[in-house]
DNA sequence: ATGACGGAAGTTTTCCGA
């Protein structure tokens, strides 16, 4: 079984790279981010003429998730119950043989300090309680989507420049090992990777091309999945496309 | 250079992302 996680950065442009993607690389299941649509204008139907089903939870504008996949998605939960929040970040289902897949894309941020910082952290507090009850339910999860949080200086391609900014600081951090301690592996890290493996390139300055990246794209696995995950990528190639997302998609099997 | 690049709203310029 594969699952992927994608940013894709409005599916109205990338609708095309997406099913192309899905085409070359047949996942079982893959957590969209940033639609950037409301519900009423999601292709299901381009989505059922390649093979998958989808479930959504869109927003005009910004934000915007969606589960696609080859079998049906049961139990949909939209958002995180008992967070209450004006914008569409979390969609969660259930897929045979019983896992349980969160997709998530989580609070920019904008800058530390800020009211969308103080948003964030709040919104991860609130996550980490839904979720330590989600997973004594359901052993068998996966969570994965756009963090925006790095996990350490490996992540990022300027840790000295960088420091105590967005997607780096103390803060958020703490809060994504709070996470982990949950219960949850970053499946990246489980294997070798080559240095300097990034999910996300600035689009200005060359930033792909420079491999100016951070590592904000995550796939954390429970301790119960863990023992079957047998690998775990980063796929640059679509970030290669004309007019790609700024991220790239992030892929784990399990046996 | 409080910028660049890209998307959305919507119409010219602003907000937002990361």
């Amino acid at each position: 079984m594969k699952l992927a996680t994608w940013n894709i950065n409005s599916l109205t442009v990338r609708l095309p790279q997406v099913l192309d993607w899905l085409q070359a690389n047949p996942v079982d299941v893959l957590a969209l981010q940033e639609l950037k649509m409301s519900d009423d204008k999601f292709p299901h139907a381009a989505f059922a003429s390649a093979g998958y089903q989808s479930v959504c939870f869109g927003q005009k504008t910004y934000n915007g998730v969606a589960l696609v996949s080859r079998a049906p998605a049961t139990d949909v939960v939209r958002n995180v119950p008992g967070f209450s929040d004006d914008m569409a970040r979390v969609i969660s289902a259930t897929f045979a043989p019983g896992i349980r897949v969160v997709g998530a894309y989580f609070p920019n941020g904008q800058e530390p300090g800020s009211d969308k910082f103080e948003y964030k952290l709040a919104w991860l507090q609130g996550l980490r309680s839904w979720l330590r009850a989600e997973l004594s339910a359901h052993p068998k999860l996966v969570l994965m989507g756009d963090f925006n949080i790095t996990f350490d200086d490996a992540d990022v391609w300027d840790p000295v420049g960088l420091k105590d900014t967005i997607h780096c600081t103390d803060e958020e951090r703490y809060e994504l090992n709070a996470l982990i301690a949950l219960g949850l592996h970053d499946a990246h890290r489980l294997f070798p990777q080559a240095a300097k493996s990034y999910s996300w390139w600035d689009y200005r300055d060359f930033g792909f091309r420079r491999n100016r990246g951070m590592r904000i794209d995550h796939i954390l696995v429970s301790s119960a999945l863990k023992p079957q995950v047998s690998a775990c990528w980063i796929d640059k190639t679509p970030r290669k496309n004309e007019r790609p997302s700024d991220h790239a998609p992030v892929v784990v099997e399990l046996n």
